[in-house]
DNA sequence: GGGTTTTCATTAATCGTTTAATTTTTACAT
DNA sequence: ATGTAAAAATTAAACGATTAATGAAAACCC
């Protein structure tokens, strides 16, 4: 019994070779074939193909990586899982990257700089062929910390690297003109923390136009959280503005829930407009009216930045800029 | 100029030959230095190990991987990330992961089995050490997809694979009893797809326990979204039940919001429960009273399960089942 | 038919590690 | 001293692919 030579493949992995030992032509001629990269008959090509099939034979990526220092790997960082907005990226670079048949590992760094190197050496190390990444905060120089993986970052001010970023500024401008549209005289700002420059512009856009059309009722900052700081509290409990810009999504839901717990009704008494236009912000009671960045295009920009830059890493280093948008829902109304 | 050997550097990578010849010690014993696996002098080891610093080695794990087989690396497939649940997950995989020293491929399929299969072969082909996979659906013999990489099924039934869940029946039963505790007598279930066991199992377990000790007042499925199809829509109008269990938090915040907008009061005029206490149901309004399920638990078990699996194939294939408790929040109150 | 080009196949070197097998050195007991 | 065992270091063969260089065969042109 068991003389049927295809019985044989049931323990050992079926190498290239065996396939071309099947085939009866020679490894080099096994490879192209599978490649279809040199010269082939047309014949043996499809010969070597239908063997390989049957054989069931799949390539070791590892060992074509290290013939050709490629891996088809890319390398995604991100700050922080729990924030959505994070997710809504993540989802969006690994489709485009998918897409372009890379596999791409993923790390959070739960906002440690510590984890954040130790992500990037680890993911260096695998030989990632791009890095996505979306650090910590801003940073002088970056490109010290990647070792010559070609990289891009997103929202951050980084150093030496290629950037992606949206229009914080001008998006702070948009929702600070909706609300003064509205009527709106006396007009907060809740900001994240400001250590990066994202944030910073975006209040600093929409404090621009406040001051020039309405009254800055107060101007405080919060952790990057649903669960706001007392101060931010006090500010809203004592109805100091009838308006309030959040610099980010997570914050404007925070200030609806504590405007709400409090016995204020929103949009009545308070309109309220955030920041990235997370999925919770359409599901909210009321929606949250924001501000929206186009995360799928910026993610197909990051990764066709990478891969350029893999192809040949003699890119000029560019920084792209996205227009941000206003979206409309039920959590500002008209000021009486 | 130029004849200072550390300048060498500058284009290529350094390799462990270049470490051994710097070092003046052979190949091997470099590599044993840096591995601490074969016998070396500790003066020697010391020594590899300053000159690999100096020169900035960075192992090439690929070349590494070619060799040994393993490649340090897992994969973990989810349906949806869109869906929070997914995302708490894949946190605690990775964080589990990470602690072990693995890095992770993260894919997720937009609950299609074509791209589903399509990631498992990606992975395998890359040579990941093992898999956690959530699959789409339930499957007979999800083995034959994974071709003897070590895998680890969670949350769904699937033949010939290790797998890891929670106690579906119990919680669903869990949330009834706290229905009818709270005096309601009619009690609505509306269930997400049926197609997966798990979710065949919460309602199961609710609707038993239902009708032993109250009335069912309606048992409706929909789709796995916050947007709820319009037979739903109408029970809850009708106000046919006065409690209602959801088969998953995503559509018990989808009640919620639906009942708010028709102007009924959470839950003053209709308790809710849901099923997996994602983050969005700590902010909702009002907070979601749900089911919750150990994920960080059953991530560690995940990859537990995995490395010992990786570590030796022989290993009998079990089913974990993790406990589920009930967390009252604010969507649900007393009928009286 | 002879010379030239084009097309198809093959040989063999190479990528950067690990590790079994072997040799050299050191340590220890007699 | 000498023999033996233990420890340290080395040699060289893999791992599974890619690809430059080379050779053989086929095709073409006068």
């Amino acid at each position: 019994m068991s003389n049927d030579p295809a019985e044989v493949k049931s323990t050992k992995r079926v190498t290239l070779k065996d396939v071309a030992k099947a085939a009866e032509v020679s490894l080099a001629s096994a490879s192209y074939a599978i490649n279809g990269t040199g010269s082939v008959g047309e014949q043996v090509r499809a010969h070597v193909l239908k063997i390989a099939e049957t054989l069931g034979y799949r390539q070791n990526l590892s060992a074509r990586a290290m013939r050709t220092g490629r891996t088809g790997t890319l390398g995604l960082i991100l700050p922080d899982f729990a924030n959505p907005f994070f997710i809504t990226l993540a989802q969006s670079v690994m489709r485009n990257a998918r897409a372009q048949g890379y596999c791409v590992f993923v790390t959070d760094t739960e906002g440690d700089q510590k984890q954040e190197r130790n992500a990037l050496n680890l993911m260096i190390e695998r030989g990632v062929d791009g890095i996505v990444w979306f650090p910590v905060r801003d940073l002088d120089n970056g490109a010290a910390l990647t070792s010559d993986t070609p990289t891009v970052v997103i929202d951050r001010t980084v150093g030496g690297i290629e950037q992606v970023h949206a229009d914080y500024r001008a998006g702070g401008r948009l929702a600070a003109e909706h609300l003064v549209a509205l009527g709106h005289t006396r007009i907060g700002v809740i900001s994240g923390p400001m250590s990066v420059l994202s944030m910073r512009e975006r209040c600093a856009g929409a404090i621009a136009y406040i001051e020039q059309h309405a009254e800055l009722a107060f101007n405080l900052a919060t952790a990057f959280s649903y669960d706001l700081e007392s101060n931010v509290c006090k500010a809203i409990e004592q109805r100091e503005a009838t308006a309030i810009f959040a610099g980010a999504d997570l914050i404007g839901l925070g200030v609806i829930q504590h405007a709400t717990r409090c016995g204020l009704s929103v949009p009545d008494d308070l309109s309220v407009v955030g920041f990235d236009d997370i999925p919770w912000a359409q599901i909210s009671t009321p929606p949250l009216t924001t501000i929206e960045m186009p995360v799928e295009e910026m993610a197909a920009e990051a990764i066709d930045a990478l891969l350029r830059r893999i192809d040949s890493r003699a890119q000029p280093r560019r920084k792209v800029v996205f227009e941000t948008a206003l979206i409309v829902r039920q959590s500002t109304s008209r000021y009486l």
